[in-house]
DNA sequence: TTGGAATGTCAACAAGACTGACATAAACTG
DNA sequence: CAGTTTATGTCAGTCTTGTTGACATTCCAA
């Protein structure tokens, strides 16, 4: 027999070696890899963050004002994809406790334009230095081009709406 | 000048091309990637749960069930990583609406065995099948290598215990 | 100048995590 | 066999973080 595959009731072989990784079993690898990993990527930040009495919506909320200082409500509300409630009342208690400050804008004083306190920046620091940590010595295990693929993958699995808020965030922060 | 890192002050050029993708910018790049993708991962199926009044926790119970039927409450408890008041919670609700099934041990008669009923399976068929289709999608526009290098990160950014579970779990489904 | 859009705040509610306490039944152990 | 441990379930209460609804302020444009 020259073609084994034909004999194959999945035929998978068929589609040569190159498609394996679409088989469902591989996609629900996928799928539990994510599930674990995320898990892997919140564990360190969120044992700080229960220290200071703080929950990860704070956590991304610091860290999104860290990389655009200044920016407005309306933008962070685009790029979390909650609602202006909800970052309300997370913003309020960081403001509270003074680790972010809220400036009525110049042009438009119905914005209120955020910052980070010196006191914020060292949490946020804290923050994302451990998650950092975990994510370089991830990186460092794998080697370049697995981490290219990695963030090849998750670039694509994103929705389009979502890169357009992060993409933005990119331009603005360069 | 034969060596042009000496007069950079971080000097990243002296570690080489080869050890970019370990900065701090790329870190931070990384974090939000897996930030932004984790929400696209999840955004399939949450509208269908949400069509169903489930959340992500009816999700996940579904899911693992599936792919270990007839596991025990406690072996769940230790994939999820989630208190037993929780998960009970979850479970009750997917029992009364005929999705689960929890059937006494024959041997141990303390240990409940869980698994889906075809209601439940229809509804994990059709979850998974959104969340595949997302990743599919994905892993066909990067290939394959990309997508090796994906699993790779993945798996170096768990916690080791939440490594056993997930390897035990793939033990006993083989 | 007036009405609509944008922005932000307050209040109330729901899902889903948590802890603590307790009950039951079965299994194990000395 | 008595006592302890294990597996599971339940009740009550709290916390975070999401949601809607209602409302105040500010800006802008007809």
């Amino acid at each position: 027999m020259e073609n084994p595959s034909l004999s194959h009731p999945l035929g998978h072989r068929a589609m040569g070696e190159t498609l394996l990784y679409l088989t469902d079993d591989q996609l629900r690898q996928g799928i539990e890899a994510m599930f674990f990993a995320y898990r892997g990527f919140t564990a360190d930040p969120d044992r700080i963050l229960e220290l200071h009495g703080y929950g990860r919506a704070h956590h991304r909320a610091l860290h999104f004002i860290n990389g655009a200082p200044g920016t407005n409500v309306n933008n962070l509300l685009q790029i979390l994809g909650v609602t202006k409630q909800s970052l309300n009342r997370v913003l309020r208690k960081l403001i509270a406790d003074g680790l972010v400050t809220s400036q009525i804008g110049q042009r438009d004083k119905r914005e209120r334009h955020l910052a980070l306190t010196k006191t914020g920046h060292a949490l946020e620091q804290k923050l994302s230095d451990a998650q950092r940590r975990r994510m370089r010595s991830a990186f460092r295990q794998v080697g370049p081009e697995a981490v290219a693929g990695f963030r090849k993958v998750l670039e694509a699995m994103m929705d389009p709406d979502m890169m357009t808020a992060y993409s933005q965030l990119r331009e603005d922060g360069a």
